[in-house]
DNA sequence: TATTGTTATACTCTATAACTATA
DNA sequence: TATAGTTATAGAGTATAACAATA
């Protein structure tokens, strides 16, 4: 049910976002720089950006080149070690950001509205404590009959 | 959250389907298949069988064919359009599919256990309730302010 | 002519491997 | 030598278009 659902979702929100000149892994890279940046712990690599969202390093590149180009984040080299990135949102990526989110929002609200009030806290509170899970825990609860091993 | 939770059930899922011999999309199929047996209207096409579990026609051919050579399902031509096959799950491709949904649910049990008791049946309902909702209508929940506009 | 299933083709996404520049 | 970022290439998955059989 989850992964339909998702589909669905995904499909629902593409066109919100194209609204805005965003695609996909341009609004979750937004997303996640924005989230890091209330933070204490700021991203300093690329890759260690591709891992948190959970895409490959060699897939936001362009993704990051393109926000970049239109001055949503900053990427400089880092003074301590040349090689990395520091990747900072600009006030107009922060911007963009938020009004994305809004519109995603509205659109959420909209769908949960269908939901018995009760349940739809309790279901916003299980998706967080089961997002919260690391993948590779939800892997392993139905692996360890050990029948089926990974190549 | 539910697409990268999606991922990850998803990917839970695909090595305990692959010590049952099947793909994401057989195993899709054989509960399409194994769930309208039970009801009154048998799926007649493939088209149909295609679109109900939101796959393209040309996708599912090749898992049907693997699954008819295995002697999971039968597919035989309608005597009355012999353009259309009959689709009908065989003993062996009902109890593959229920000992697969067994080895799946035990997985998904153990992840609702990290639920609070209230919370799981709760998310449980919502997640029947908005799998339910046409894809259509999720999309044009948030495209309805037209700056979208589908190519 | 229209439709079902099929095959062949092209396209999109994603991951893997080779390259550069720094260390 | 090892690592961060980049580029180039190959692979999987998907959809689109052409085809054969039947209506």
């Amino acid at each position: 049910m989850v992964t339909p659902l998702g589909r669905a979702l995904l499909a629902a929100e593409l066109p919100v976002l194209r609204a805005h000149g965003l695609s996909m892994w341009g609004y979750v890279v937004l997303v996640a720089l924005d989230d890091v940046g209330l933070a204490d712990r700021p991203v300093r690599t690329q890759a260690a950006l591709a891992q948190s969202i959970g895409a490959d390093k060699t897939r936001i590149i362009g993704v990051l080149d393109d926000l970049q180009r239109r001055g949503l984040l900053q990427r400089r080299p880092d003074p301590a070690d040349r090689r990395v990135h520091l990747l900072t949102l600009t006030g107009a990526g922060r911007r963009l950001r938020q009004s994305a989110s809004a519109d995603i929002r509205r659109g959420e609200e909209r769908l949960l509205a269908r939901l018995p009030p009760g349940d739809r806290d309790g279901f916003l509170r299980a998706l967080r404590i089961l997002s919260a899970v690391p993948a590779a825990e939800i892997a392993a609860a139905d692996g360890e009959g050990d029948s089926a091993r990974p190549p």
